[in-house]
DNA sequence: CCCACAAGTCGCT
DNA sequence: AGCGACTTGTGGG
């Protein structure tokens, strides 16, 4: 997966209770979103959260809330706009992962089957990796036919977490 | 353009 | 439980 690294407007932390988050955005919504203790979080120096532009603090209010309830098990009210980059076929993956609600899961060949495309089971994995958004694009309510885990790209601990959260038994 | 790989799945032993 | 065949999108050469 190629992606162009751009300045991105804004990268800002959520603090959460299971570490902080951090969050990108570009200009069109959240870009991407990164597990507590990735290398690439950039520190932010005090006052700068509130130099960025009014519609991006609101972006991340809504995408600090929406974590909550995520890791509360609950369904979030609102979503910053989410606005991932990524080849056509990853975009179409992820916008059927957001059909998954929290507690349920889909296997990659359902999700392979919902975009119209039943023989590319791989490749949906493939997609699921290269989610720029985590949690918020539920990637992790995403098993093996067997029922079995399959892979994170955060680690296997935080797909189990995610869902234990949200009332899975594996 | 060709090649190797991947967060899969199914059938057979 | 293990193993091979099959498949498709993606990235590197």
């Amino acid at each position: 997966m190629k992606r162009v690294t751009s300045i991105s407007p804004a990268t800002l932390p959520i603090v959460t209770p299971l570490g902080k988050f951090t969050a990108r955005y570009s200009e069109k919504g959240l870009a991407e979103l990164e597990f507590p203790g990735q290398k690439t979080r950039v520190a932010l120096k005090r006052g700068a959260v509130e130099r960025v532009p009014a519609v991006v603090q609101r972006w991340h209010r809504a995408a600090a809330a929406a974590l909550q309830s995520i890791f509360a098990g609950r369904n979030p009210e609102q979503l910053p706009p989410l606005a991932p980059a990524g080849t056509p076929f990853q975009k179409r993956v992820w916008k059927a992962l957001r059909k998954i609600s929290p507690g349920k899961t889909r296997s990659y060949g359902a999700i392979a089957q919902a975009i119209g495309k039943p023989k590319a089971v791989r490749a949906v994995g493939g997609a699921c990796g290269a989610n720029p958004i985590p949690v918020l694009i539920p990637c992790h309510r995403v098993l093996a036919a067997n029922g079995k885990l399959g892979g994170f790209s955060g680690g296997l601990e935080w797909k189990r977490q995610l869902l234990a959260r949200e009332g899975v038994k594996i």
